[in-house]
DNA sequence: GCTACCTTGTGAAGGAATTCACAAGCATCC
DNA sequence: GGATGCTTGTGAATTCCTTCACAAGGTAGC
């Protein structure tokens, strides 16, 4: 298949976003000008990003809701359930490990874990922080298949390393770190220093 | 100035960090292809990155690393500390209310906002989290330049509205949801959902 | 069935970002 | 001081992404 750019992957999440909006208020067709309009972006980019994968419209009426939020749920994968493993139960692991906001899409966490002796064992709302030194065998047997990096800058690359060595193929980074990976890894980062870094650039250089 | 796109300053705050870290290490001088090497790009790329804004180099020599770090820091606009007001006390809220990093990069957070009366008047290690109706007041009063939003999706562009009416320049998004707002002020928005759906991706569309 | 009107899907054009490739500058060694 | 080796800074080439513009296909009204 042709290479997808990320940009255009970002882009088909935030349409399925409102598609499901417009599911729930029952609307049945919508064109691909007013999703541009919701998304920041222009209906040729909405149908150009479409076209990569098929042709999901109807000229003259637009698309039909529920046909293109499935459509679109299948093509990002989200019709089964995945696994995920959380590491690092500090403050911001343990508020990723809560957020309902992944297991309503189909992201299912297994556990979190820390080799704090103090937070292994705790519960956080029914998801269990478990002992680091479990962490290789647990994703092999429990076929976690992406892992949410939320540890200490220092310690990433070393983690990142071990769960490769498990054998997941995605990865989440919270830490403020560049990562290296295999090439059949996929490793995303968030960084919120660096975006606040990019607010304090835009502040700076306004004209 | 020449407009400078996104992907470039976010390289430039990853080049910064690596110098701070070659500043403790008490290294001297930096190659293009050193950096480039760490931070997962090109020689190339990063001259450019850097011919935007001057030469800071020496030919056949390198970067000092003092003081392209200093340029750096210069160009981003972290000489000064930047007032930030975090809306929202929940999970991430508060997460991020205690996050370390940004008050080691001059991101200076003066209060939480919520309107959870349970949550008003408490303390996140030393910021104090006061009632959603003081927002305004406290923003002029305090000039708050950048606001972190992490309230729910469904008040987040009514909250949006208000901070800027306030005069907000510069906000960082955490709802997922998308937000409108006028030319002059700055939305960066992390979306941990959208992040991960990216994974499920390119876990289901590899070759 | 015919007309008027919309909206898609997509080649082609345009624009933006990255990579190439090399002249120019500086340090070091002999 | 001249030769050698290294690294920058930058136009040119390339690749990638977005926007344009329009033919094709569909609906609705009469």
């Amino acid at each position: 298949m042709k290479r997808i750019a990320d940009s255009t992957v970002r882009r088909l999440s935030i349409y399925l976003r409102f598609l499901e909006e417009f599911e729930e208020g029952g609307l049945a067709t919508v064109s691909s000008q007013e999703l541009a309009r919701r998304g920041g972006t222009t209906s040729a980019q909405v149908r150009k990003d479409l076209s990569f994968f098929g042709s999901f419209g109807k000229r003259g009426l637009g698309y039909s809701v529920p046909e293109l939020a499935a459509a679109l749920r299948e093509i990002l994968g989200l019709g089964r359930e995945w696994r995920v493993v959380i590491i690092g139960a500090g403050k911001i692991g343990a508020a990723l490990t809560q957020y309902r906001g992944f297991r309503q899409r189909g992201f299912h966490i297994l556990a979190a874990y820390d080799d704090d002796p103090e937070k292994i064992g705790r519960d956080l709302e029914g998801i269990e922080v478990r002992d680091m030194s479990r962490l290789e065998q647990d994703v092999e047997n429990e076929h976690a298949q992406i892992a949410v990096l939320a540890v200490p800058s220092e310690v990433a690359q070393h983690t990142l390393d071990r769960i490769v060595k498990a054998g997941v193929k995605a990865v989440l980074n919270f830490a403020p770190s560049q990562l290296h990976a295999p090439a059949d890894v996929t490793v995303k980062s968030v960084n919120m220093a660096m975006e606040l870094e990019g607010l304090s650039f835009a502040l700076t250089n306004r004209d």
